[in-house]
Order: structure tokens, then C-alpha cells, then sequence
DNA sequence: TATTGTTATACTCTATAACTATA
DNA sequence: TATAGTTATAGAGTATAACAATA
């Protein structure tokens, strides 16, 4: 039996919300940590993917992210404006280039690994090591189930945010 | 000690990776369930402050909720023109309304909680009630000791997401 | 005829600043 | 002079579709 409230009977925020909210909250405290970078946290996707794909042409490195092609023109423009990454033509096709990071490219993933691995203590800061150990697998278990890929940030795909021309 | 990869050593995702991208994910799954009530979830943000607020003022409820004036015209339109919202003159303050949840509000906001339900249910399928409960626990401390407020969606201030023109 | 990358265009969401009316 | 709400405008980010070059 429960007492009456004095209020409409708010239920308590469930797992589902604190989730929605403290994972924007995260998303946007490394959003500031990037941007004396000049990097966006889409920037930081797109170089991560490419440190592990060294080669990989634009269409491919968007089918893996799940970026449009009109998108990753952009994102490589500003890439390559900075520096970061280069656009090299690939003699065997072409149509499609070979993206390559550069030495600059490697050393600003190099600092934000750093600045990730701040943002990470900081964020963490009200769990000791075997509370961050039990969040962490409990986080990976609901990741796995819900079928979202391991190092593939989910709003890199866009697409169903906040809704694009209905495809008239 | 550890062995060499065949490629550059990735850091796993940490904490901050997994709890964005999930929250990300959790954020978009509930949009989609909100859709067909012809809602987004800065919708459901309003209603249920204002569940909590009957008789509060625009500017009063965007000040709670940290959104600015402007945008809150638009979202009480958008409420009010569904039906969900009322706005009422204040005759003690003809300057400002007092916003009231009309019935259908009320009955928008069983069902939203209807649907909040199954989408927690959803989420948290891979774990069973005990592991609920620590994750939400541990979350929560995070949440406590970032500063987040306990029932306000933080991406309802959305001011410092995309970027706003620069104050010129 | 299909594919890679690009451009043109349109749409959503947002904030700032100027404005109206009340106080 | 200050406050509640509104409107006008501009900017960031995105997707779709038409397009060029190459396969």
C-alpha cells in the first residue's frame, strides 16, 4: 500500500531514462573536451574508423558507419581541410579514392585518446574501480542484445534523428 | 605484458562510449514509439513538467526545463494545437498564461507511460530485475554526482548542442 | 548499366534579437 | 524600466535526387 502524494504520482525515472539522459550528458562534455580541436565527435568517428581501415575508400568507410554518401563528402572535406586526412587516388579504381590519415591525423587521435581517457575518469568519478567494472559489463550486455555494434557510435547513422525531406 | 596486434590497438570503449552511444539508442527507440501519437520527446519533456506544474507560465516552464522563450512558443503551439495543452490568460498578470494540461493531455500522458513502460521493458531485456536495479543504482550515482537533474532530460537544453549562431 | 564521389536543394531544429503588450 | 510572450531571421546539420566520371 502506497501513501497518497500531495503531487500527480510521477513514476521514478527508470533505466531507460537516466540512460537517454546521462549518455547526452557524456556525448556533450566530450563534445566540449573535442572542440578547442576543432573536431566534432562525428570527426573523432569517422578517424577512428579510418585508423583501423587505412585505404578504405569513402563509400566503404560510410557503409561501415552507416553515413550517406552526400554526408561523407563533407566530413572528408573538413578532414582533409584540417589536415588529418588525405585523399589519395587509387590507380586500380579511379572512381574511388584510398583515405589515408596523416602523421597530424595519428597525433590528434593520439590526443584524443587522452582526452577521452580524462573524460572517461571524470564521468566515472562516483564509482570505484569494481563499480565501473560491474557498470560497464551490465552497459556492453544491454548493447550486445540490443544489436549495437562495438565501436560504431549509433548517431553517426543520423538517418532517423531528426527526420530529413519525407521523401516526397 | 601485452602481444602485438595486426593492427593499431583500439582501446575497448569505456564507460562514456558505451553509456552515449546506448543513451543515443534508447533516445531513438523511444521516438519511435512516440511517433505515432504525433509526439517527439521534447513534447512528452513539456507535458509531464507541466503535470507536475498545472497553472505554471510559459516562461516559468521554460525556465525550469532551461529552454529558451522562443522555443517554447513553438512547442506550446505545437501542444496546443494537438489538443494536449491550454494555454489560459492569468488575470492577475494578463502578460503571462497559465498552462494547463487539457484531458486529453492527461490521457496522451497514460499513454505515453504505457509505452515508456514497454520500452524500459525492451531495453532491459538482457538483464534480469536484480541487475536492473544495480545498473540503474550505479547510474544514478553518476547522474547525482554530475549534476543532472533527477526528472529534466538535459537534451531539453539543447543550447549547447548544434551550435546556435555565434552571438554575432 | 552500375558505382564513386559531388553538387543542388530542401527541410528540421535551434538561438538571437527586435518587437508588442502589459506591469 | 522590466517582464511575458511573439515574430523574423539566420545558421548548423542532415537527406534526397540529379549529375559526372569511371568501370
Amino acid at each position: 500500500m502506497t501513501a497518497p502524494l500531495d503531487r500527480p504520482p510521477l513514476a521514478p525515472a527508470g533505466v531507460a531514462f537516466v540512460l537517454s539522459g546521462l549518455g547526452y550528458h557524456a556525448a556533450q562534455r566530450f563534445r566540449e573536451r573535442l572542440a578547442p580541436l576543432g573536431l566534432a565527435p562525428r570527426h573523432v568517428g569517422v578517424l577512428t574508423a579510418l585508423a583501423s581501415a587505412e585505404g578504405m575508400s569513402q563509400h566503404a568507410l560510410g557503409q561501415h558507419l552507416e553515413i550517406p554518401p552526400s554526408r561523407m563528402v563533407a566530413l572528408v572535406d573538413e578532414l582533409e581541410a584540417r589536415g588529418l586526412v588525405e585523399r589519395r587516388r587509387n590507380p586500380a579504381d579511379r572512381r574511388a579514392y584510398a583515405l589515408a590519415l596523416t602523421d597530424a591525423g595519428r597525433r590528434v587521435l593520439e590526443q584524443v585518446a587522452a582526452l577521452a581517457d580524462e573524460h572517461e575518469r571524470q564521468l566515472c568519478a562516483a564509482l570505484d574501480a569494481e563499480e565501473r567494472e560491474t557498470l560497464l559489463r551490465l552497459l556492453r550486455r544491454i548493447a550486445a542484445q540490443q544489436g549495437l555494434p562495438q565501436r560504431v557510435h549509433p548517431s553517426l547513422a543520423a538517418s532517423d534523428r531528426a527526420g530529413p525531406p519525407p521523401a516526397c
